[in-house]
DNA sequence: CATGATTTGTGCGATATCTCAACAAAAATT
DNA sequence: AATTTTTGTTGAGATATCGCACAAATCATG
């Protein structure tokens, strides 16, 4: 594999695409002069990338501020369309789900973020709504441990050390260390148990999805409010169903 | 509002964008020559797109086939996180769904398609599993007459030819005048229902969700199951559950 | 309302990228 | 195995785009 050479990129395409990336929930609608901020490109350039998305259809423009349109969707929807996972563990978290009367979730590993792709919610116990596509650190999650423990020690702990680790709750680990340790743990029990390091009143156990030959693809996982058990209770209570699911889609997958 | 000339677009990025549009579930690996052919673009233009994507980590490259990278939806979900209506409505579909026990949708129009914003699933009654970001066709959805209806009707018609008008069931309209129709129904009487248009044995009822000044700016649904009861039944049993979160949502929007 | 500050739009030379064609390697076909 | 077809890669001239600098427009303020 060779790497790239200049006569082998478009910056075109690269420009447009982190332009897309600037409009997030604080700043859903920007001027060219905002974009070209966020960005890093010339305003000129940003011009540019805002004009053609507008004329594409991927943006609006009254004049004076872009918004970005729902046809944006159809980029992450073509991604996670052609993913063949999602589909296939689908009915697996259907049925988990509806047999447990509880959340399932299948994530994926995006540099140091679980990235949701698929889920079948069955009640609210998390403030925020979930879903695929929706992220969240990798490090304060049981999904996050699961699969930060397929990788390499070494590459692990640069993930963990992209950003400064945020104390979302009281009980959240912030300590790199501490945490590689619990992805250490996590590796040789080959599950993960999170307890209120998200959010408060809320715990999750989760398992890697495995390939027939072994190789961790992505993560499954649980999500329990406090009031079913400690954590004890919950593992023994749950963990028998998740490696049940886990022994069956291993036997489907690649 | 001056005309796009050409010195204000970047072909590049359209044309990065079109390749990444030629991934679906039927096709998520792709050679260059696949893409290319897909996308109409130079079989050289589609190498230099396809190799770029994978530079900035938007596609994997295993020597010959192309995949998208999970990082893809960054781009989606940067567009529904920058859009204020879902986290806005997102407590009222969860109270309504709450209260009437069944899963309720906030969608907005995109062309011919609605594409699902937000939502809280209840129960599952759909065999496929929604979620923001998902699309439906518009001429066979509640929300999608709604919202068609919200139109000046030669737009709306326009939208309805765009493709032909697939028999998702044996009760589906296909033909385009009599969906018409049932759009002018649909604004005189400032709902729809679906009868098992979409899938058998799925009802559904819709409302516009309305500014203060009266424009639609989405719809809101609640998905039924067959056994829920008859049509008439139906409405005056939710409806009126409808009217009443449309009527808050219409007090705190823009 | 004038003035300064900020933002947006545009022309231009320099540079990157596109198109098209040719060619070599790989795959499919005979 | 030879031939045909498809595919990936490369080069060169033509074209589009970049980034800068400046003009026009807009906004903020006294």
């Amino acid at each position: 594999m060779t790497g790239i050479s200049q006569r082998d990129t478009m910056g075109g395409l690269a420009k447009g695409l982190s332009v897309i990336e600037t409009f997030t929930a604080e700043r859903p609608r920007q001027s060219i002069a905002e974009v070209s901020a966020a960005s890093g490109l010339d305003r000129a350039t940003a011009r540019r990338c805002l004009l053609t998305l507008t004329h594409l259809g991927y943006a609006d423009y009254d004049g004076k501020f872009f918004t970005l349109t729902p046809r944006v969707l159809r980029l992450g929807t073509a991604c996670l369309a052609a993913m063949p996972l999602p589909h296939m563990v689908q009915p697996w978290l259907d049925r988990l789900s509806e047999e447990l009367g509880e959340s399932s979730s299948v994530s994926i590993l995006d540099e140091d973020e679980i990235v949701y792709v698929a889920r079948a919610a069955q009640r609210k116990v998390m403030s925020i709504a979930l879903m695929p596509g929706s992220r969240l650190p990798a490090y304060c999650t049981s999904m996050g441990r699961v699969l930060l423990a397929a990788l390499p020690e070494p590459e692990a702990m640069r993930r963990l050390l992209l950003k400064p680790l945020a104390a979302r709750t009281e009980l959240t680990r912030t300590d790199p260390e501490e945490v590689m340790a619990e992805v250490r743990a996590t590796r040789a029990r080959a599950y993960a148990v999170i307890d209120q390091e998200v959010e408060l009143g809320l715990r999750s156990i989760a398992v890697p999805l495995l390939t027939a030959r072994g190789g961790t693809v992505a993560a499954l996982n649980l999500g329990l409010p406090v009031h079913a058990g400690d954590v004890e209770t919950m593992v023994s209570r749950y963990l028998p169903a998740l490696t049940r699911v886990q022994g069956e889609i291993r036997k489907i997958l690649r």
